[in-house]
DNA sequence: ATCACACGGATTGTCAACAATCCTTCAGTA
DNA sequence: TACTGAAGGATTGTTGACAATCCGTGTGAT
């Protein structure tokens, strides 16, 4: 019946969640010196888990560790988020052509699906923000399983997406290109739906490039600031 | 003085580099199911920090972890090395480029030192193995670190790099064309020393592309068994 | 004979105390 | 006054024992 099962949640992993939300949120502010005493009893754990959970995360990226000083979230630049659109550009093109011939009809359908939820949310303007944070993250999301590669989606998930939201929540950016870039969405379904990988790597590529290139704007005009 | 301090190696430290080096090598064997108490005897060590060792290997996603069933190393498909290889093409492009962009005139020489110790090495007939095992991942090395790219570095020493050394292992695989590796990575390094990020970007991605074409076609003929 | 279920052994996950290391503070001296 | 050094406190790293979960075996019923 192939039915989802929870797959045995382990204390470590619940820590690993909690932790990531909350670097993801920016709860954890970067460059904050953290104790693993204090971790432990804000988010009711032992220190057996926290600390599996600190090194997983360690692992990824997400914040730095120095034997015996402690640990800290990573402190985060304009320049690496620059850097992170790059590799984000050519990974994720990668992923849409191979999406465009590996995904299932049943897959491309859904992701039709969302698109259509992500434009009736934008229409109710209140949408903006969700479309932001999460829409845009479902719609990537998608694409990167539906590539069957498996070291690509593990990297686009479980490294860049992470990284990628938390620059968002922490710049509280809403890019402000809603609208072009559920267009920009609904060309690179139109070309996986057409099984044309290479239309759909190269209107992806261009889809997070100009991502970047608005980012770069931004940060000229000192909308953004770190 | 910029000196460079060992930075405190702590038992975790210690596993986790075991660990890893016993995968890469294939004294672990892939789909093995491997018990904690087992692995501690084997490499002195305690479950505390063998378990946070763990944990990184996993989300490094070298080994994988069932909840109170225990874990084993990853097994390896043909279909995943070539899907490695195209990652690393793109990956490595980037990284050439912005090393050509972004690396000291020191950083070059070096770079060109170890190129002609490769070439000794290889004149010296037994160097064929030295130069696929250890050179090629050197040189490599230099040039993911020199892009000034965080977390491309990250991604490529982190991840891709330790999965392509474990495949070279397991593959017994002297790629069998050191010579014309040589002459190639020759050319990457002129592209870069003339601070042609263009041209180093499209030689390193044709790089990547002929080993990826080569190990297909062993592949094909049967020379890798998986 | 095959399947289902339960029991026991073994293995993993978790916990709390102990040891090792680092950072801060506070004298003391130039 | 500024700097060096050491001692204390606090925090991290490690350990071994305890609890929870899974896998294989064996028994019973269909």
């Amino acid at each position: 019946m192939l039915e989802f099962v929870p797959q045995a949640y382990t204390r470590a992993d619940e820590a690993f969640d909690c932790l990531q939300t909350a670097i993801v949120k920016g709860d954890l502010t970067p460059g904050e010196k953290i104790g693993e005493v204090e971790l432990c009893s804000r988010f009711h754990l032992t220190r057996g888990p926290l600390r599996e959970a600190l090194g997983r995360l360690e692992s990824r990226g997400l914040l730095v560790r120095r034997p015996h000083a402690g640990v800290k979230v990573v402190s985060v630049s304009a320049d690496e988020l620059i850097e992170l659109y790059r590799i984000r550009e050519l990974m994720e093109g990668l992923a849409a052509r191979q999406a465009a011939e590996r995904m299932t009809d049943a897959e491309i359908a859904a992701l039709r699906a969302t698109l259509d939820t992500h434009e009736t949310m934008i229409e109710q303007a209140q949408g903006q923000a969700y479309y932001q944070a999460e829409g845009d993250y479902d719609f990537h999301h998608r694409i990167a399983t539906g590539s069957r590669n498996t070291k690509l989606t593990q990297m686009l998930l479980g490294d860049l997406y992470y990284m990628v939201r938390m620059y968002r929540y922490r710049l509280s950016t809403s890019s402000g290109r809603p609208h072009m870039a559920l267009g920009e969405h609904r060309n690179i379904v139109d070309a996986i739906a057409n099984r044309d990988g290479e239309l759909a790597e190269f209107l992806m590529k261009r889809h997070i490039h100009a991502a970047r290139k608005n980012i770069e704007q931004k940060i000229r005009d000192g909308e953004l600031t770190f």
